[in-house]
DNA sequence: TGGGCTGTCAGTGTATACACTTCGGATTAC
DNA sequence: GTAATCCGAAGTGTATACACTGACAGCCCA
């Protein structure tokens, strides 16, 4: 970004502005200010921006291809509300991707790297202390792609990074009894086990601490199916 | 297409319009009529597929998440140029993912999966023997996402399939020596492991396999360095 | 009074228009 | 003769205009 292109105009990104959006309903989604099923209204994006609805659209396709939104044709594009079988699949290959992380991992982490990885893991405790949600929230996810990227693999932190935004908007639709407590203590083994370079270790710690979270999702079926919504309870 | 698409108008597909010409030029990469570099001007595609710059630029932006094209800001679409490095990386992960794919499919697969699998080894075969490179190339390929399909995660399908379309593309770069008769050789024994229910067997063959089909790309770093390219070959 | 129908309107889908950037070539100065 | 500069064309980036689809409300008819 040049000085010449932050003197002519306001905005602060020509060709970002696109990225800017994306990166806008993103969070918003992973902070959960905006629910699953919102609709989400060009026009009124393409206000909030100050763009034409020509940029929202690029940015709902985006959004769309890593599945936080879904496109009805001629409806609209609304925060998508994945159902029980994605959420299992998205847990399922996380265990299998994360599990080969760890245990590549393992074999050639640096000290420096185990460093770095203490130093997050006190972060997240520092936020859970002063029970920063949206703050601890994200870091118990960085985590994840903090692993992908001491491998050194921005193939694979990719991957993850969409899978992990995916299982925010999970945990989002079906609320979780775990408590960020116990995912950071997972995390802290986690972090022993690849400092004593044990594969095996970190691999199961991995896989275990994925199950866990995903067993103790409200993995009911319950907004998939519009009939419980509509039926007067009690 | 729809008979009452078709009479009302002369569009093929209202809704599926880009998404044909994200199919098109994604096979014509992977069939190897699109090279690498190649420029991808809009007008020219939208004439071609007789629609608006818009619909094309929708695609593009669809087939540049999916790593298969490069677009440069204000000069416009490449076909991707995968470096390297990335190319290594793809293949890494490929390698853990499929072989925790292998692994589980193994302690679940059915018997009459297995029949569908001997008959995909078939097909690949007789493609082989009749020397269709463009269809020998697609089997070779819809092996690994037969086998992410066969343990019914959608999610680990897609996600395969976007890692097998850059596979191909970096194929397409870095010539092989690995001969289609090998790979189909890797892909019998694998199948055959996953018979018996061997896991840890199949996901040490679909490691080797993946690990050879690399080893034996010509990774020059041949067009990533320009001067390369320049300097006069004596 | 209730159910179906139609008109209207908000909103999406596609095309087109326009501004700006980039690249190539020709001209000119040195 | 060489190199730098300027101009023109081609192509991308964004905005806007228009056509069409789907939803909702009011109305007509039974």
């Amino acid at each position: 970004m040049t000085a010449k292109a932050a003197a002519r105009s306001p905005r602060p990104g020509p060709a970002g502005a696109t990225e800017r959006i994306v990166a806008s309903i993103t969070n918003a989604i992973i902070e959960r200010r905006l629910m699953p099923g919102t609709k989400l209204a060009e026009q009124k994006i393409a206000d909030i921006f100050a763009v034409s609805r020509t940029l929202v659209r690029q940015a709902l396709n985006q959004l769309s291809r890593d599945r936080l939104v879904t496109l009805a044709p001629a409806r609209g594009a609304f925060v998508a509300m994945p159902s029980v079988d994605e959420a299992r699949q998205v847990f399922e290959v996380r265990v299998m991707v994360e599990g080969a992380l760890a245990q590549q991992l393992a074999s050639r982490i640096t000290d420096a790297q185990i460093a770095e990885l203490r130093q997050h893991l006190r972060d997240e405790a520092a936020a859970i202390g002063r029970t920063d949600v949206p703050g601890r929230t994200r870091l118990l996810a960085d985590f994840h792609t903090l692993l992908a990227r001491l491998l050194g693999n921005e193939v694979l932190a990719q991957l993850l990074a969409d899978l992990l935004s995916r299982s925010s908007l999970i945990a989002l639709m079906y609320p979780s009894a775990h408590s960020a407590e116990r995912s950071q203590q997972a995390h802290v083994q986690i972090v022993d086990a690849l400092a004593r370079r044990d594969g095996p270790a970190a691999a199961s710690l991995m896989a275990g601490h994925i199950a866990s979270v995903e067993r103790n999702l409200r993995l009911d079926p319950h907004t998939t199916d519009l009939s419980a919504a509509l039926r007067p309870q009690g």
